[in-house]
DNA sequence: CTGTTAGCGCATTCAG
DNA sequence: CTGAATGCGCTAACAG
């Protein structure tokens, strides 16, 4: 591996100037730095960015935690952040934590001695407590898909009690009164956000809010299938589901055809996401949309402007869903 | 930043002693062992990984490139590489190369200056010279979905012209004749093989390859749609489609139902890749099964123990495709 | 078993 | 505008 001290040499400067074109900050001679450039051409040379780290004190690197890699939710985020990030010349480390608080923890960790200029942040499983002690530390922090009231400043989230409200608001307008809900996982804050949002607008309409309506799933697509399930054997005459995400409604809409209902005409059924496939589903699937891939971007640029002093045009802290109507709602008379 | 030099005062060692705990690798006293961590604890003392790696010449960490960090197809992917390099304690640094030869460049000019220990690539646009020198190099590189005759053992990779041969077989077992075919990009050299096995088996059974009953997608959604579309109005009659990955399947289907044909009645489909939201798709999708997933952790083993000798219990270079058969598929009289 | 001595490759003073 | 010197935080011989 050639170093900048070969570099030197070659061209007949010192290292120093070396490293003056590469980050082409000061003044140098267009002589000189022609001279140089030109032998960093003619050996390969390639800075080695662990070095630049360790006496720049400065990574350019920026570390990025999500649940999972896999899956529909995940992927437009992680792309929203890597195109950012990238245009700038920053890169991504990225880890998973799995919703589990120790792989979380572990990750983060990780992150941290990778000496990471900065950190975005999807968890799950870890403590409030935690996240407003890391976000007062000199690390900047950037929380997508949370919000703690302590470091609002920090937190890049979706009103899912809204989305939530809006999904089953429609069912109610189109007729339903029998609304089920398959929740994801109740200790989520989102999957609770989205509940919250269907009871209240049950609430508004004056229709009761019954427990045996309700059923967890844990956001994969066969929870909402045997979500589903239950559902239709306990309440046969259900005529709208709320499902809280686009994959249990994949689930869901393979059950109920299992059972021979037609959809929406005999269920109605309304996800939340807005996941690529929701539209290839059939019938299309009505959902929430979830702006995944502007949050991710808006997280980039969070980070681009308090750490890299890049000028960012606006920066958006909440983010409001909207309905998305397709095929999967019929009227209810 | 607490450093490994408070940690020895703290603890009244030398700092080549902390250092010999951390790695715990030579023998240190209990006694002193015990001494130095408390230390660590009593400072929240985090290693340097970037001063680590420049001193040890070793980065722990493993470049991934993929195409895009988006859609179904890479998630899988990245994630059984991220779970077995994770159990190993290594790290990745994951970059997307947009199936650009500039942007996959840049990338793998990034991933080398950052000192990754090894490089697992999926790249489409780079030539094949290219990646013969970079794997005749010292630096340890894995293909993904790539095969080149000169490195064969670098190369990790799916038998697409027997899964594109296995798809087309299937249709004309069930007697059909007229199959049409919505191919990727035929600059991509899987989108090119599993079109040779379209070929291949339509030859088989003597039955003439018509160019018009050929249409090249992009592999997205869309692309299925607008090839369908065409295909249908050059030959109404046409009654299989076997379309080069699930996505363009699904458009296709989208534009079938639009014209009113029943699916498979009308026409049969037949998708590749069989990924995840195949299975939900009405009518479910029959398809040709691509491990993605046990190829990732497949180069993250090869990686493991080309580079950190851990023992692997086998190392699988190719992989073969199977078919699934699901709902997609009628038997044509 | 532990301390001492050198760097790893680069950025960054400070002179000149 | 350029060079020499110093150190980032840690690992790796080499003695002892």
């Amino acid at each position: 591996m050639v170093t900048i001290k070969e570099v030197s040499e070659l061209a007949g400067v010192s290292q120093a100037t070396v490293s003056r074109v590469m980050n082409n900050s000061d003044k140098v001679t267009d002589k000189t730095r022609a001279a140089v450039e030109h032998a960093m051409q003619q050996l390969g040379y390639r800075p080695n960015s662990i070095a630049q780290s360790l006496a720049s004190n400065r990574s350019n690197s920026v570390g990025v935690l999500v649940s999972e890699l896999i899956g529909p939710f995940y992927g437009p985020m992680m792309a929203g952040i890597e195109h950012e990030l990238r245009q700038a010349h920053k890169h991504v480390i990225i880890a998973a934590g799995h919703s589990s608080e120790a792989d979380e923890l572990e990750s983060i960790e990780f992150l941290i001695s990778r000496r990471c200029d900065a950190l975005i942040l999807h968890v799950e499983a870890v403590s409030d407590e935690y996240l407003i002690n890391l976000c007062r530390g000199s690390l900047p922090v950037i929380l997508l898909n949370r919000h703690i009231e302590e470091i609002a400043d920090h937190c890049i989230s979706l009103n899912n009690k809204i989305g939530g409200y809006l999904a089953t608001y429609e069912l109610i307008l189109q007729g339903h009164r029998k609304i089920a809900c398959i929740t994801g996982p109740m200790w989520k804050i989102d999957a609770k956000d989205r509940f919250v949002g269907y009871q209240q607008a049950l609430n508004e309409a004056g229709i009761p809010v019954q427990q045996d309506l309700v059923v967890e799933g844990d956001f994969n697509e066969l929870s909402g299938n045997v979500g589903m399930g239950k559902l239709l054997q306990q309440h046969p005459d259900l005529t709208a589901v709320f499902c809280s995400n686009d994959q249990m409604a994949s689930g869901a809409i393979d059950q109920l055809r299992q059972q021979g209902r037609s959809i929406p005409e005999q269920v109605s059924i309304i996800g939340y996401d807005d996941a690529t496939f929701a539209y290839y589903l059939y019938p299309k699937l009505s959902t929430v949309h979830y702006p995944v891939k502007d949050m991710g971007e808006m997280a980039a640029h969070w980070v681009l402007s308090k750490v890299y002093q890049l000028k960012i045009r606006s920066l958006k802290l909440v983010f409001e869903p909207y309905l998305v109507l397709r095929d999967s709602i019929a009227t209810q008379s």
